[in-house]
DNA sequence: ACTAACTTGCACATATGCGTGCAAGTTAGC
DNA sequence: GCTAACTTGCACGCATATGTGCAAGTTAGT
């Protein structure tokens, strides 16, 4: 037997029709937290009650986005090992950048009175790695010092928060912009922040338009 | 007469519920944008019935509170005439800091699809202030100009509203924080930034002002 | 082509929030 | 202490959202 106890595995059409589910709670919550599931069901094509044949209730479905997408990230978060603290947030920063739809998920719903300590406690791997870098940015002084480690890991957080939900997304450096919010937050001056992305191509900070850098 | 047409003055006790009760919805919809109207009454120690004698709907409750907040922070924001930007935004962002309350309201408002327009609309001023300063920043080089002076007045403004709505108020150097936050985004360096503090103890962060309350 | 899995629409129950009408109670203020 | 102003509770009607049961339709997969 492969599966021990019940569970023969799904039909094709409803796993798809799962995942489009979860991909039109993404975009919608995006964009509108308190969206209805009745909302989230016809922007995935699909009728109400299919989704409750998918999610038994509201909480399952946003549950589930918070595991998916704070997976990810933590994936994304433990994997930076620059010895360099700011290059270290403005590559953690960078990377998140592209994981911008599922991040303004988890942005929107992390504010959500309902879901907190929820998200708190599914992305605590990336805050404690922020605070790791912050700390490590504090005692080698490229990061300032004149607040507590605890206290800008989360300005640090908030501020990529702000871009990332409250900017357009779509803008032309976007993600340039959340870099440089990130380290300016962090105590970098614009110019040290422009020299360090300059001198990492690699963070890949797109993007084809030319609004070089200039100044 | 003193009132030409209509309009008795109305009551003692009534013009202490309507204050009262927009006290309360200060108080509520700070932590929570979507309370309900009754929640707001209750918290005004009044009926929801009694609220709907002072307000016609939900709406003419928020606008009167957005007006208000409006009216006062673009006040003083029109007041700052300091020549050196950042200590411009500095001050700016200290005497707003001391609005706390009525700025929460305003800014989880302010995130509300239903009031973005008229919230936009009421603080034309302020925003208009903070582009000038902003511009005048960038010319001269005191601040960051390798973003776009219209995009940096918003990341600005996103900035002291992250701290005023996601950090704790009551933190020991709270205004303080507020400050160096959107200083770091505007482009100064942490220690430029201390050391503007440091110059114009009349910015009056640290410490109390006042909430030295107790309850 | 047959069957089990899946989808769908509809009806239903429940809950919450808004806004109103009204009759009975309180209170401010003269 | 009288009266108009004000508050209150309760009853509605309305709208939206959640979650469920069921019978009838489709569709995937063998």
């Amino acid at each position: 037997m492969s599966t021990p106890a019940a569970a023969r595995k799904p039909r094709r059409d409803a796993r798809e029709n799962r995942a489009g589910i979860l991909a039109a709670a993404i975009e919608t919550l995006a964009s509108d937290p308190h969206a209805s599931l009745d909302a989230i069901a016809r922007c995935a094509g699909v009728s109400r009650r299919t989704l409750y044949g998918h999610f038994a209730d509201r909480d399952s479905l946003i549950s589930e986005l918070i595991a998916n997408g704070a997976q990810r990230f933590n994936e994304i978060a433990l994997r930076i090992d620059d010895a360099d603290a700011p290059l270290a947030l403005a590559r953690l920063t960078a990377l998140l950048w592209h994981e911008a739809a599922a991040v303004q998920v988890s942005a929107a719903i992390a504010l959500d009175e309902a879901h907190v300590a929820e998200t708190a406690a599914a992305l605590a791997p990336l805050r404690g790695q922020v605070l790791a870098i912050v700390g490590r940015g504090q005692g080698d002084g490229s990061l300032r010092t004149d607040v507590p480690a605890a206290i800008l890991a989360r300005l640090v957080e908030e501020a990529a928060r702000s871009v990332v939900t409250r900017m357009d997304a779509a803008s032309p450096d976007a993600a340039g912009l959340a870099v440089r919010a990130v380290l300016g937050v962090a105590g970098l001056s614009w110019r040290e922040a422009v020299a360090l992305i300059a001198e990492h191509p690699e963070l890949d900070l797109e993007s084809a338009s030319g609004t070089e850098g200039t100044d």
